[in-house]
RNA sequence: GUGGGAUUGGCGCAGUUGGUAGCGCACCAGUUUGUGGCACUGGGGGUCAAGAGUUCAAGCCUCUUAUCCCACC
């Protein structure tokens, strides 16, 4: 009567990558999978029913924001998460983690956890492993995170050491003081861009591992590549029974780069911030819609999308709402993105089943025109002003 | 007709005691990776209403013309 468990459906004879299913309290979840991300409990312009129709499966929530906004008790009082956003297929919250890196000028860190100001009004909060965890109870995903710190790209292998150790220590506190079986608690693997401390962050994990593990502290502003090779040298050591998280990715190429090195789930703002600010991922590459081009086009966005952008509107239209910066334009590329990505996650796991992904990936490369190699991803920590 | 004010990139405006032009918006392009962002970065485009003069040098001074605005007759 396990509330979660994880089969593995396929293996590509040719690239390895996997197929699966990830059964949860709120429904199953078809991997490799792309997740949505709703930080205050919405996908940012969009209602939870064109969530559902773009395709997701689960999406993602914040505990460092919803603790702030409106207070993890609203949220329980509401009777969880599920019922307060009216969303009730799977969700993951993350655990905060993340905040603390990229909100790095407003923290301190010691051995018990993270003293923050907040973001919204400087008021100062403390926030420990058993904090996050109680914060994440309250607010009732089915997936939660362990209490991690993600460091920076470019620091060095002592300080990286540390981190990791750090995080490993968290996590056994964030395990114990975890105690509802209708969330599964992931642990995250640390370790920086350091093979070694890679490793031993998986060993130090793997006692906690239930139902699922992620990998965090990547896609921080490393070239692609070097993300790539830490994923290639994790993905023989990861634990097979259970489904792989790759936080914070990503944008189409390094989705597919991931699952080829044995990615189950991924999660990324970048379809939806990149949507608002007017830049629409399509079957042939990146479009910026509001590029003076696009002025006369009449045509839609992507022909071969069925969202009901692509479906109602030209491109001459869409790029009209941006211009004029009204809310349906960042609404319907927000909607097309996702839904696009989805898809690909779909035509991924078609392709994985019928062993042609790295067919698959080739005719991708080709017809979207992304560079394979080299591009660098990009991260900037926030300042506070 | 008289008096006053105005005329600087597409639009609205700055331009100090004269030394070869700036800003906002618009336009153009790019960026965005466990969301402090409907944000950020960069770019093109004026010879300053027209003509003449003073000066080493004029958008800034003088004169003429044109157009517009406001008063008054």
């Amino acid at each position: 009567m396990a509330k979660f468990s994880y089969e593995v459906t396929h293996i590509d004879k040719n690239s390895g990558a996997r197929t699966g299913i990830f059964h949860t309290p709120h429904g199953d979840i078809e991997t490799p999978i792309f997740m949505p991300v709703g930080t205050q409990a919405t996908v940012k312009a969009l209602s939870p029913e064109e969530v559902e129709r773009a395709g997701s499966q689960i999406i993602l929530a914040n505990t460092y924001h919803l603790y702030l906004r409106p207070g993890e008790k609203i949220v329980k009082d509401a009777g969880g998460l599920h019922k307060f956003m009216g969303w009730d297929k799977p969700i993951l919250t993350d655990s905060g983690g993340f905040q603390v890196f990229s909100l790095s000028a407003l923290r301190k860190i010691s051995e018990q956890g993270v003293e923050f100001q907040s973001n919204i009004d400087g008021s100062r909060h403390f926030i420990s492993p058993e904090k996050a965890i109680q914060i994440q109870n309250d607010l009732g995903a089915d997936i939660i995170m362990a209490f991690d710190e993600c460091s920076a790209y470019g620091i060095d292998h002592k300080k990286a050491k540390e981190s990791m150790e750090l995080t490993s220590r968290w996590l056994k506190r964030c395990y114990e003081y975890h105690k509802n079986e209708e969330q599964a608690l992931f642990p995250i693997v640390q370790g920086n861009f350091y093979k070694d401390l890679r490793e031993k962050s998986l060993e130090l994990s793997l006692p906690y591992v239930k139902h699922g593990i992620a990998i965090g502290g990547l896609s921080v502003g490393e070239p692609k590549e070097e993300m790539y090779e830490m994923l290639e040298f994790l993905k023989d050591k990861l634990p097979k029974e259970v489904p792989h998280y790759l936080m914070g990715v990503g944008s189409p190429d390094c989705i597919i780069e991931a699952v080829l090195r044995g990615v189950d789930m991924m999660d990324c703002v970048l379809p939806t911030r990149i949507a608002r600010n007017g830049t629409a991922y399509t079957s042939t590459g990146k479009v910026v819609v509001r590029n003076g081009c696009y002025k006369e086009d009449y045509s839609p966005l992507d022909p071969e999308c069925d969202c009901y952008a692509c479906k109602h509107f030209t491109k001459a239209y869409l790029r009209h709402l941006l211009n004029v910066n009204e809310i349906l334009g960042g609404r319907m590329l927000s909607l097309h993105n996702i839904t696009y990505l989805l898809k690909l996650m779909a035509d991924i796991r078609q392709a994985i089943k019928e062993d042609r992904l790295l067919e698959f990936r080739e005719e991708f490369y080709k017809k979207t025109g992304y560079d394979k190699k080299l591009s660098k991803i990009t991260f900037q920590t926030k300042k506070s002003d």
